[in-house]
DNA sequence: CTAGTGAGTTCCAAGTTGGAACTCAATGGT
DNA sequence: ACCATTGAGTTCCAACTTGGAACTCACTAG
């Protein structure tokens, strides 16, 4: 069968799979960040072919993370472009640049930096709490129900307590 | 053919998105941080085919980002849990969380938010540098050669100089 | 002796992937 | 005028993946 979608679960975390669950999804935003625009530019450096990368531009365009944008009429050519949604899901690239530096590669060893495009420092993304500024603890981080939570909060409380409430019980 | 493998490129968002790169990973992980661990918990709560995950649970525990501990002997038995890399991949996750918030639901719609598992105060993620803890601005980040990077400067160069410098051609 | 639970495996039709070849339109030599 | 090239795709097809349903196996509870 088709694989499932998830663009309409309620959850943050779904919708953004569904948007990045594929793994030439982060390669193009990738390439977008070093500014390659053209489709010929991203099928090369990538190795993908050309069909898939068809698809992909074009769900990408759909989904607002790109926009294609003529350049040039006679011969009618284009380059597609973050929007600022697709400026948005760098940030999750930025994550994952950490987990990579953090797991995936020994320390020092990692093949790609983040810099300040202007200054050219060098920028090491974490994740924190916004109003305190801490760094998140993944082991202490839950997710709970939201505002937008469907279904009240009775059905919100059975969600997010699984029947094992075998480790924390309190509260 | 297969679905391309990027597991062996030399880029961390390459090798995450490897890892992420299908919904059901992150949709497991999910469920993880609610402290959801046996098969057929999994199985209920996402509606996922048994087949799919299966596989999925088998290759996350390969890769590192769970441990299959049995917890019982006579029926054997056993749980799933994140290990220190699981939790880290959460962090994307948080990344994902973040944004949906921007970008995926209106303001104040979100259906989750994470909390702090032991005061349940409310956390907010943002992605900042480590050493000034300024938000990154996505469209001043850019990927740049790291210490790992193979193949020299020339290449790196090259790389990440995509023949269009059309729109910054600076320092 | 029957029903139920936990944890999978097997089966299979329908859908997706990716490599190669093909198209089309316009421009650049020669 | 003719041929090659570039940009941007489509079309084709065999191999592989997905997911729903049914099946297995090992115990436990009634």
């Amino acid at each position: 069968m088709r694989p499932s979608r998830f663009d309409h679960w309620p959850c943050q975390i779904a919708r953004s799979a569904d948007l990045l669950g594929d793994p030439w999804v982060p390669m193009i935003l990738r390439e977008c960040t070093y500014g390659v625009s053209r489709f010929d530019e991203f099928q090369q450096r990538l190795s993908i072919g050309r069909n898939i990368l068809s698809t992909r531009l074009a769900r990408m365009v759909e989904q607002g993370l790109l926009e294609k944008e003529p350049y040039q009429d006679h011969p009618p050519r284009h380059r597609y472009r973050l929007t600022a949604k697709g400026h948005g899901a760098t940030l999750i690239l930025a994550a994952m640049v950490r987990f990579g530096d953090d797991f995936l590669f020994e320390q020092g060893r990692s093949p790609i930096v983040l810099r300040d495009r202007e200054t050219g420092r060098r920028l090491r993304p974490i994740v924190v709490d916004e109003a305190t500024g801490e760094p998140l603890d993944p082991a202490n981080v839950v997710p709970a129900a939201g505002p937008g939570f469907p279904g009240g909060a009775r059905l919100a409380r059975e969600w997010f307590q699984p029947t094992q409430a075998d480790e924390r019980s309190s509260s």
